[in-house]
DNA sequence: CCTCCTCTTGAGCGATCAGTCAACTCATAT
DNA sequence: ATATGAGTTGACTGATCGCTCAAGAGGAGG
């Protein structure tokens, strides 16, 4: 029973004031694009509920309807914001850390290095776009809780195959998982403290304390292969 | 020059709906700690943004005005729940954790248990109060931010003093307000990955990466005493 | 009794929120 | 030439946002 007759034109006025004709419905390739980039750094600046959706329309210079034509609600523009990053994170993150240097486990510190300088350079403000939106929306949309979970997995599998290249620089028996997920927390919690703090202090002081443990790890590696070569 | 005659009632109608009188106007002495301990509630479950002023009110059976008058904005409020959560942090967290064990070194750890008690109760939902807020707000409300700061310093200073008195298991050198403030990064990078990954074990892998730095620290302590006694 | 003063009441404000939709453009397919 | 459909336009909606304020309640002090 098709309810024929429903939609009436809501806007019957033919056109009151004649206008240049800006370009109209001419489809630009990378509206898609520009809104996912746009809604990302809004995200990442402002967060993600105090972001409003005139906003990054503004920004990016597109209309609500072609935004809602890619995007059917604001929570499916947020997943579509952490599908994108999940792609941006090999290429923007993790290749820059490896172009740093070849050793594995100074990659790892080239890593944090990298996020200590982006930190800086906002004068500590903004932090991980990823971490933010985890504490912010992990609990009411399981899917983008998801998403953030993805881009954690992958950030912490890329460090934890730099460990598995180190090789013998780590003890016999270490869980490199776990332990590339322990880089991953000392970095976010380094730059949540950093952030209250406002300043770098508290991240400076995570890392160091990082590089204790890797040092106490590489050192015990050393002795262990010491007693194994005595043993010969 | 007063702009008299500016203010005109607002309200003419004398009252059309006879109503019980349910205790009006008359001051409960409580309405500020109800309406801080909601709106603390409401920001730990929903977050900042996501909580509206109107959800507080309704929540607590506060009215709008009431509220104005103890906070005179959403900021303010804001402000007042951070320093709520300054006062409660020792009774309603170091203290229960003291009270665990009397171990100092076990009390870290007690600590980082109690966390992880709290988030399994939620659901791995909601996870750390303060470090939301620390995401959240900490880049548009600086008196915001500095008392976030505090609470983390409270919060530290407490595992500091712990460590002061675990004395020589520690190595002599050891920075104990820096490993002091790394237990609270371990402790909310470990929360964070464990809220987006909708289970505990990121938390259980990042404390036992930090029990594991710390048998390593504690065996240095004792390799480092013996070494002293055996110059004797 | 009256005057303060703190606190409460609740309708109401303008602004902004996320989201809608009929009309339109235009490249492509038929 | 015509039809199709992806993409664009922008005025519009109802709900909710944070917030206001004149009026009133009731205790304290005179």
């Amino acid at each position: 029973m098709a309810t024929r007759s429903m939609k009436l034109p809501r806007h019957p006025k033919p056109r009151t004031g004649a206008r240049p004709a800006p370009a109209q419905g001419q489809p630009s390739p990378d509206t898609r694009a520009r809104i996912l980039n746009t809604a990302f750094q809004l995200f990442h600046e402002q967060g993600y509920h105090a972001t409003g959706i005139a906003t990054i329309l503004r920004e990016a210079g597109v209309h609500p309807g072609s935004m809602y034509h890619f995007f059917p609600s604001k929570d499916a523009l947020l997943v579509g914001v952490l599908e994108h990053a999940l792609e941006l994170l090999r290429p923007a993150v993790m290749d820059p850390a490896e172009r740093r240097t070849g050793d594995p486990i100074g990659r790892v510190f080239e890593l944090l290095e990298q996020y200590r300088e982006g930190m800086h350079a906002w004068g500590c403000k903004m932090g991980c776009p990823i971490g933010n939106l985890a504490l912010e929306v992990a609990d009411d949309n399981a899917v983008a809780r998801n998403l953030v979970h993805r881009n954690f997995e992958n950030w912490s599998l890329a460090v934890q195959k730099w460990l598995d290249e180190a090789g013998g620089r780590l003890p016999r028996g270490t869980d490199r998982a776990q332990l590339s997920r322990f880089v991953l927390t000392v970095m976010e919690g380094g730059i949540m403290q950093a952030r209250a703090a406002g300043n770098l202090a508290p991240f400076d002081d995570s890392v160091a304390q990082l590089r204790a443990y890797f040092d106490a790890l590489e050192k015990l590696a050393k002795s262990e292969q010491e007693r194994r070569k005595a043993r010969k």
